[in-house]
RNA sequence: GCACUCGUAGCUCAGUUGGAAGAGCAUCGGCCUUCUAAGCCGACGGUCAGAGGUUCGAGUCCUCUCGGGUGUACCA
């Protein structure tokens, strides 16, 4: 959207440069230093081309500009061009497009026709959600968001980790204690049930040798397919999914595929038979191996135990063709920890060598752990456990928005009490999530509950701030000016409102870049520079009436009012891609 | 050992094919009979871990050193 301002230049910079327009464009851009000037262009590369030193032809192209645009500022410092453009020019080129349609500054076209398949949070179940589930789930949220925005079509997958050798010892546990479907329905939590029954039966079955013999006899029945194991695999899975389902609404997130691991178990046996004629399987310590050697990897991908029972690798191979054959995907996402980037540079390298025409579409959307302080010791250190039992994700949710509840109630007392709810639950969540996703996904979130929760600065709260003040001023428009004369981009003289624009024009390129890179914290950003001039904009209207959106001139009030619209509209879109909500008071 | 990853302000982090060192927090000082102060303005704070190299130009690319983290065969 920035090439709505640049493009009117470049012609005039490309010819005197003596260089192309794509040359030019690639170079013409926000200046690195803030506040300098709205464009700027580096004249390194193209002085060679155009046979003169830099600071000559930033000299040069700028009094080029000056004539053939009267109206801008166009200044050589030193070796950079800075272009200063004029606040109705940069409207006009803005605001209609935004008119239009205002979702135009978070949407791009780059993704049209293409697919792509997200696969995220994928918890194992008769387990909660813990904390550190947060990562995928709300990075694959905001991928998918962000894929969709730029016009791919978009599956959310959900790959549950809903088979194993642990089902086999719950059943025993089941069988053991007697329990009935009643029993874990009229559980609290259904997931706390069966995680506690896990840990009572593991412990039994350390002690007593029969209980184990019991477990391993149930994880046999299951494989075999006997019908009341099934059955009850069933019912743990039906229970797990229900509470996950819980939290997932409560942070707003869905899928469009559930197939889990159990799905694939008795489904990989064509991909067996196809290693085994490609030749690329070979036996080592009497397990079945792919050998990656010759493409950098010393440790080989295992497809096979000793035993002849399939690994994860397998079933990712098996998934991933299914996936193929389903949605025939132009790219594949899987949004996992970093500390499997080995196992899956293994798998994407062995469907490389069985020639999958997916095998280069593959991409390990990699994050770094979640790490608590950890006062004792001084240091970063990973999430303790109570007891074997995790924090929970929704505990730590819950603790935010109680935080964010006290919040509203000293600041905005009067709000109605049911809108101080679903508020306290936007901003508290919105504290968590969006501490997750500001920075660069491979760094460790270093989680404090006093820094996450303190509302100020860079965070979710902070830009919802903005989006309810933009809101509180719409309400309050048509109470002063309730016959207002239309709109005019050329009434939108002050620096702050340009530069409100401004940032809203950079905000498409945050987008691509970040679905480009898989780094939803590239818009986080972007956004972030966004609520900070909205914030300066309006709150210059503290002390000077005049430059306040509600002032006396009905038709630069009405103008004015047309930038909050706009405004508004992409910051609350840009909250939601994130995944963050945007209450209309706070 | 090998592989991957990171090292930028006291803390947490940005820094887009190499092109002008930035933000938030913390500390200190200002701004409310408020278009919502969950805000704004300012000050303070840097040998970009270190050393070489490539380049007109390196936080960014290459090599080495130091220091952290993670992974490394039948769990997922």
């Amino acid at each position: 959207m920035q090439d709505l301002l640049t493009a009117p230049l470049i012609a005039t910079i490309a010819e005197t440069a003596k260089a192309t327009a794509e040359q030019v464009s690639k170079l013409l851009g926000p200046p690195t230093k803030a506040g300098m000037a709205d464009l700027a262009l580096p004249c390194f590369a193209l002085a060679k081309g155009a046979g003169c030193n830099p600071a000559e032809l930033a000299g040069n192209i700028a009094s080029a500009l000056e004539t053939t645009h009267p109206g801008i500022q166009a200044q050589a410092a030193g070796p950079f061009l800075n272009i200063t453009l004029t606040p109705a020019a940069v409207a006009q080129a803005i605001i209609t497009p935004c008119l239009e349609n205002p979702q135009r500054p978070l949407r791009s076209q780059l993704g049209d026709g293409k697919t792509i398949c997200v696969d995220f949070s994928s918890p194992n179940i008769a387990k909660h959600l813990a904390f550190h589930h947060i990562r995928s789930t709300m990075i694959g949220n905001a991928l998918a968001h962000l894929y969709d925005a730029a016009g791919w079509n978009t599956v959310r997958i959900n790959f549950l980790g809903d088979w194993g050798t642990a089902f086999g010892r719950l059943i025993a546990g089941w069988k053991r204690e007697n329990y009935s479907l009643n029993d874990l329905n009229s559980a609290e939590d259904k997931v706390t049930f069966l995680n506690e029954l896990y840990v009572r039966i593991s412990q039994a079955a350390k002690a007593d040798e029969t209980v184990m013999d019991e477990a391993r006899a149930w994880s046999k029945k299951l494989e075999d397919g006997d019908s009341e194991a099934r059955e009850l695999w069933q019912i743990f899975k039906d229970a797990s999914l229900t509470e996950f389902n819980r939290v997932y609404d409560l942070v707003g997130v869905h899928f469009d595929s559930w197939k889990g691991e159990a799905y694939y178990e008795d489904k990989m046996q064509p991909l067996l038979d196809e290693l085994e004629h490609s030749g690329l399987l070979s036996v080592s310590d009497d397990a079945t191996v792919v050998d990656l050697s010759d493409v950098g990897l010393k440790k080989p991908c295992l497809i096979k135990r000793a035993d002849g029972g399939t690994l994860y690798a397998t079933r990712d191979l098996t998934a991933c063709d299914d996936r193929f054959a389903e949605f025939n995907f132009d790219r594949s996402v899987y949004v996992v920890d970093l500390g499997q980037s080995l196992h899956f540079k293994e798998w994407y390298a062995v469907a490389k060598k069985l020639g999958r025409s997916y095998a280069d579409n593959l991409r390990h959307v990699g994050f770094g752990i979640v790490l608590m302080w950890d006062e004792e010791n001084e240091k970063w250190a990973r999430v303790a456990t109570r007891n074997g039992v995790p924090m929970l994700l929704t505990d730590v949710l819950n603790e935010s928005i109680e935080r964010a509840r006290a919040i509203i109630e000293e600041k905005n007392p009067d709000l109605p009490e049911a809108e101080k709810e679903s508020v306290a639950k936007a901003v508290g969540m919105g504290a968590v999530v969006f501490n997750d996703l500001k920075n660069g996904r491979t760094n460790d979130v270093k989680f404090k509950f006093e820094d996450a929760l303190n509302m100020q600065g860079e965070t979710g709260p902070y830009l919802q701030f903005a989006h309810a003040r933009l809101c509180s001023i719409e309400r309050k428009f048509t109470d002063l000016h309730s016959d207002a004369p239309a709109a005019n981009t050329a009434l939108l003289t002050r620096t702050e409102e340009k530069d409100v624009l401004l940032h809203i024009s950079r905000l498409q390129a945050a987008l691509e870049r970040a679905v480009d890179e898989d780094e939803p914290s590239v818009l986080a950003s972007g956004l972030l520079s966004l609520a900070s001039t909205v914030s300066s904009w309006l709150t210059a209207g503290n002390t000077d009436r005049s430059a306040r959106v509600l002032c006396e001139d009905a038709a630069v009030s009405s103008s004015r009012l047309q930038l909050v619209r706009i405004t508004r509209a992409t910051l609350g879109e840009g909250l939601r891609l994130l995944g963050l909500g945007a209450p209309e008071r706070m």
